[in-house]
DNA sequence: CCATGTAGTAAGACTATCGTACTATCTCTG
DNA sequence: CAGAGATAGTACGATAGTCTTACTACATGG
């Protein structure tokens, strides 16, 4: 059940997010994009970088990018380094989902520590965390 | 970064079930699938009770069970309690897949307690089943 | 026995993803 | 400093998985 016990939690914050984005007027984001948006740089990064980053194919990064430009969330311009390479980075409006969203997850952990304590939570972070270091360095 | 912590382990073990899976000949298996396995019990459950539980759609659901069961892994059978349904259920090819997606888990959970020590694994369980259960509960 | 509810299918659409292949540009090396 | 190979990004076509709307067949309770 292990895996089942770790995608509960992660879709209840996903959706957490989706719903708050949605009720402040960013109802034409979706789960997918939130992946751009956790790994972009404020000062911008490559598409290549983005995609590297979340594990998924420059052509599929480049889909998400597209959308999100059209929508004004993000801007593309010229790496001055490289003129093959443009920077994706997000625009006011794209900084403010991210705010939204940092501000929708510590609510989320304010809640289950509620529910669980202060300790249980903390403890849940650092253990996720050493985790993760772990499977990345593996990877 | 929650949302990250939540979904590299989630994302890691899937994949390595993935694998796992595809090393013993179920290469035709996709993480879709392992929804369906995961929610499917051993003596057969309803089309819609499987997509209730794994909240898509009954066509979704559909979808995904055509599939197994064209390729050998579970069977619908007539519900006799019901003329209008049918019983999904496992196929001794199934319940092999089932089986070895245990095993894979447990092998994952042993590797990640080497690194993190048993007391925080433990832990790490109690606490997201806890959260699951706070969280199926408001669902 | 009829009205309404439920199990499942059908058809069509859309999102997110991939693989293969291409162009433009960069970098390194002889 | 010229060419070879690597890299940034785009184009095109395919596919998986999901949804909505609408339907058929059967069930159940008054």
């Amino acid at each position: 059940m292990l895996g089942a016990l770790l995608r509960i939690p992660f879709q209840a914050l996903v959706a957490r997010i989706h719903r708050d984005l949605a009720a402040a007027g960013y109802g034409d984001l979706r789960p997918a994009h939130f992946t751009v948006f956790q790994h972009l740089d404020r000062e911008g990064s490559r598409l290549t970088e983005l995609a590297d980053r979340a594990q998924i194919t420059k052509q599929s990064m480049g889909y998400l990018v597209d959308y999100l430009e059209r929508r004004g969330y993000v801007e593309r311009v010229p790496d001055p380094q490289d003129a093959r390479a443009r920077v994706v980075r997000p625009t006011e409006r794209g900084r403010d989902v991210e705010r939204r969203a940092r501000a929708t997850i510590r609510e989320v952990e304010r809640e289950w520590a509620e529910r669980l304590g202060e300790r249980r939570v903390r403890e849940l972070h650092e253990t996720l965390r050493d985790l993760a270091a772990y499977l990345e360095g593996r990877a």
